[in-house]
DNA sequence: TGTATATTTGTAAGTACTTACGTAAATTAC
DNA sequence: GTAATTTACGTAAGTACTTACAAATATACA
């Protein structure tokens, strides 16, 4: 018990399902106190049968929430005690129709009644609480199919990332990253060209020397993305070599760094980004509409051969 | 869904199971998202292995609320996994010790990482709600621990039927059942004597005729409960012929009865009630105590071979 | 009117636990 | 010091459902 305040919540399904077999397991003996040969299963099935005597098996597994698989179980049961009966449907032959046998229908005032006083017990058990569990299960219920506890749990992981990424300036230790995390991609995709060679293996010359930026995020202490600013002309820069490490993609990152690289940009006095891409890298592309890029209409010629888009985001001052 | 209405709190034991269901699931995606070949059933016991290497099964059992066996299930799988292994306890060789293995310790930060954003999200989804489940089921299993759900059932039974009872006073053509029920209790437990027959048989002539009263229990149309009242001086009454058919027995129609009695008694002006039993009947000294009859110290002779405990009421104005 | 697709149901196997039971080791009783 | 009892744990089978699959029938459509 210990153990679970410790946990606390993330525990919860097996609380769950240790309070359900509690009262599940209760339940039985609720039927001994009426003296009836019933199980607890058999009830909704059974329930819903005598409320509407007729229903076949598809039709009573979704009033009473459960697959046909388990109604026809328990169906099973029912008519080896001759509680209930099951006929072919008359108009379709696939049909399982059932209702209620003579023994079926003399037990099933006494399991009203029954079910009156469990009613009865089980609101008075909720009253006594100050924390209604009844309605705290709906509510949850809901909540959940709202937004499932997996995306539920991935935003708050990837916020507690993002919250731990530096974005950082470059500084020459950091080339062997830069070079790797970008030769990364680009192999996964296409093949490294020339042009790819000189600038990740010569940055400085390349991009800094020429009044270029690179932007790099480390988290837990190591390198896991870079991008760059290039400048093509006096108010205009190329955002590229943006490159986010595989182990830690999807969680924001690329977000981090475009944000950072506009920012730059834009204190860089800059009043437009420019980038090239491919169709082919989806995640990048929404990265890069989420950020405010649109396609460009006339594009320049790119010195590399995988670009087959151009995308622009003008910096309004 | 709609069925949960109709049934309301009856059907409490089947949604939580649902939702556990619902919960467990989607523990599995996030696992997943973590990257982790993990079962969620693995967690409490790998958490506690983890927070305390070197404890044996019974002690995992113990801390995470689950029985030896399914401690031993998991742990089977674990060493599987290579995320612990298993040691012949030293001083005991029954013993199991568990501990992490290398990979399992490597993969405990991640699983650190990930509960703490799973307790996160789940506190979060919980304050999403009006009604707090965790504290709903906290109070809830507190409240079942007090008292079964088949005990509170039971009270509410016992409420209902009792109200539906009426008390009669006697009329010839009770005479049947009188006889009947009196007859039958007497045969369970011992025979029956010519003493017993001769007012059973004739009761408007050995107890009405003689300043006696008997009083019939009603439910549902039938005749289910007697006793009668015997003038034994000026002031004192017998309290007799006590039965109550055995399908209704423990539901609180002897206690009516006897209230009752003791009512009818004052009205007539009796100073004292007086009766004979015995020491067998152990549900009905039980009801004489609660009415407020103890043993009688000097005892007359008895007709009847069966009784061996004589008990009175002073009935003070 | 035949064929592809959908619906209805039953059966099998899986799930995450439990209870029941058997065996071996340790402890207690005499 | 041996016998009886208790403790520790593994295995098997049960529970109340589920998902997956298979077979039969019904419907849609060309």
């Amino acid at each position: 018990m210990d153990f679970f305040e410790q946990l606390g919540p993330a525990a919860l399904g097996s609380r769950l399902r240790r309070l359900s077999e509690q009262v599940t397991g209760q339940a039985a003996d609720v039927y001994r106190l009426y003296g009836l040969a019933f199980e607890p299963r058999w009830f909704p099935v059974f329930y819903a049968v005598a409320a509407e005597p007729g229903l076949h098996v598809g039709e009573i597994a979704e009033r009473i929430g459960q697959t046909h698989a388990a109604v026809s179980q328990v169906l099973k049961e029912l008519v080896k005690q001759a509680l209930v009966q099951v006929q072919r449907g008359e108009a379709d032959q696939r049909r399982s129709i059932v209702t209620l046998t003579e023994k079926g229908a003399a037990i099933w005032p006494v399991l009203q009644q029954q079910t009156q006083d469990v009613r009865q017990a089980t609101e008075q058990l909720l009253t006594e609480t100050r924390h209604n569990l009844w309605l705290a299960l709906e509510e949850t219920e809901y909540a959940l199919s709202r937004q499932s506890l997996a995306k539920r749990v991935k935003a708050i992981r990837n916020q507690r990332i993002r919250a731990a990424v530096d974005i950082l300036d470059f500084q020459p230790e950091y080339q062997p990253d830069f070079k790797q995390l970008n030769v990364e991609w680009i192999e996964t995709y296409f093949r490294v060209e020339e042009a790819d060679l000189k600038a990740l293996d010569h940055p400085q010359e390349y991009i800094l020397a020429r009044g270029g930026h690179i932007l790099l995020a480390r988290y837990q202490g190591r390198i896991v993305g870079t991008c760059a600013l290039i400048p093509m002309d006096a108010t205009t820069y190329e955002l590229a070599k943006m490159a986010v490490s595989p182990l830690v993609q999807g969680l924001g990152i690329g977000r981090l760094l475009g944000d950072a690289a506009i920012a730059k940009a834009r204190a860089l006095g800059a009043s437009r980004l420019y980038l090239e891409s491919n169709t082919r890298l989806t995640p990048a592309l929404n990265l890069y509409h989420q950020l405010g890029f649109r396609k460009t209409v006339a594009a320049p010629p790119s010195p590399y051969e995988r670009c087959n888009i151009q995308m622009e985001l003008p910096l309004l001052a």
